[in-house]
RNA sequence: UGGGGCGUCGCCAAGUGGUAAGGCAGCGGCUUUUGAUGCCGCCAUUCGCAGGUUCGAAUCCUGCCGCCCCAG
């Protein structure tokens, strides 16, 4: 697609809007929700469905309103955001609310985000504010509207097997974010749409240009949405003070005390840098955390060989493939890596027992409790689960 | 205040006459739309201090300072 082209030009050389937003049938007198942040993804999702002939609500979320974030590029749905978002919802002429989510937003992923690394672990806001926010308190907004779908710019396909809506990864693997929605029920995925999961980044850009949009250019955004300067530490400081507790850095293994740290909170199995413990012969990573003694384990990176983990909260999208090999990713930007599933997985209504259990075929390095485990087959995301504990490999 | 040893970047450490390795830590960047990892780059004009020998010293000599060990 040419820079120069109009939407409609675009539309025409091949984007099907109801495709995209897989409606049967005419989509004239469909209702589409989208859930707009005011970024470049989701303004785009809102032009293409604008340009399918549904009707076509915008629906921003204010989840927080950290004053002095509000000048930063990238953030998500604080201040200049809202206005993006509405500027945008205006363009396309469509309607657009913004509803005020800051207490359960504080309470579901942020007060959570920051109790979690109190105890040590390496919460993930991200898939919360998706499980919370987004898919069930946005979702039920657009039911109650009488919507048809619920879209989102999220990088990420919904496919339809034969068993039902299916989870796959995008077309484009270096933007997927599949890992970020493990945990969508079922109930959820029927009814939400992911248009920009076959689409590339740029071309995503072009159609927002293509649009007039404003945001074409916006700049991504990165790290965590609600951490203004990129220093979480700082803002779990500042949400609870004790997490300044200073603590020791003992050896892994010989138990022997490497140096002091400022607090547990600053952080995760796996990190090399950040520990201040000169004079060694190999870099020194975080083996582990122990909350309750305040103690930092360091160790060499073999102590980082994980063999198996123990999932808790676990999810299945769709019927477990038959036969087909497990892969699963610990973090969102590890390679996905093969694993054999040793429990159900899923919640106890699903099949599954809520809790599970992976084992690596090969160890892998850095599983950090409280990151998400998602289990691939191929392209298809299976569901996952949050890493509780870990077992040396 | 007898004897012995040592003092090189924040830490560990090579280098014993030819013009300061390396590792760890740290810093910067790239990558990354959780947090990490990884990768790339930077990081002692100077070798406890002061003199001396030498074309030339961290390396040899002298003195001083500091630390360690043994002895008392």
């Amino acid at each position: 697609m040419g820079t120069a082209m109009t939407l409609d030009a675009l539309l025409a050389a091949g984007l099907d809007p109801a495709a995209l937003f897989q409606i049967a049938g005419p989509l004239a007198g469909r209702r589409i929700v989208v859930a707009m942040s005011g970024g470049v993804d989701s303004s785009v999702v809102a032009a293409l469905a604008a340009a399918s002939g549904a009707e076509v609500i915008g629906i921003t979320l204010q989840l927080y309103d950290n004053g002095a974030a509000s000048g930063r590029k990238g953030a998500c749905c604080a201040g200049d955001d809202i206005r993006d978002a509405r500027a945008v919802a205006d363009r396309l002429g469509i309607a657009h609310y913004v509803f005020d989510h800051e207490s359960s937003f504080r309470e579901e992923v942020v007060d959570r985000f920051a109790d979690e690394y109190l105890a040590g672990r390496t919460p993930i806001p991200c898939i919360r504010c998706n499980m919370g926010p987004k898919f069930t308190d946005l979702f039920a907004m657009a039911r109650e509207l009488g919507a048809d779908c619920l879209a989102t710019g999220h990088y990420v396909r919904r496919e339809l097997g034969l068993a039902g809506a299916e989870l796959h990864r995008a077309v484009d693997p270096a933007r997927d974010q599949s890992y970020f929605l493990f945990a969508t029920t079922e109930a959820q995925l029927e009814f939400l749409r992911f248009p920009l999961g076959g689409l590339a980044k740029p071309d995503v850009r072009r159609i927002a240009a293509a649009a007039g949009l404003k945001v074409a250019a916006k700049p991504d955004s990165q790290d965590i949405c609600f951490v203004p300067d990129g220093d979480y530490a700082g803002l779990v400081r500042k949400l609870r003070p004790e997490a300044d507790a200073p603590g020791e850095i003992v050896h892994a293994e010989s138990g022997a005390v490497l140096g002091a740290h400022r607090g547990v909170t600053g952080f995760t199995v796996g990190q090399r840098r950040g520990l201040e413990v000169g004079g060694q012969a190999e870099p020194l990573y975080v083996i582990g955390l122990d909350a309750a003694s305040r103690r930092v384990l360091a160790g060499p990176r073999r102590l980082l060989a994980v063999g198996a983990a123990s999932l808790s909260e676990t999810n299945r999208i769709g019927p477990m493939p038959a036969g087909a090999p497990l892969m699963a990713k610990v973090r969102s930007l590890a390679k996905p890596v093969p694993v054999f599933l040793e429990e159900p997985l899923g919640p106890e209504d699903f099949g599954g027992g809520a809790a599970s259990r992976i084992r690596f075929l090969a160890p892998e390095y850095g599983v950090a409790p409280g990151q998400a485990a998602v289990i691939y087959a191929g392209e298809r995301v299976i569901g996952g689960g949050w890493i509780e504990a870990t077992e040396p490999a």
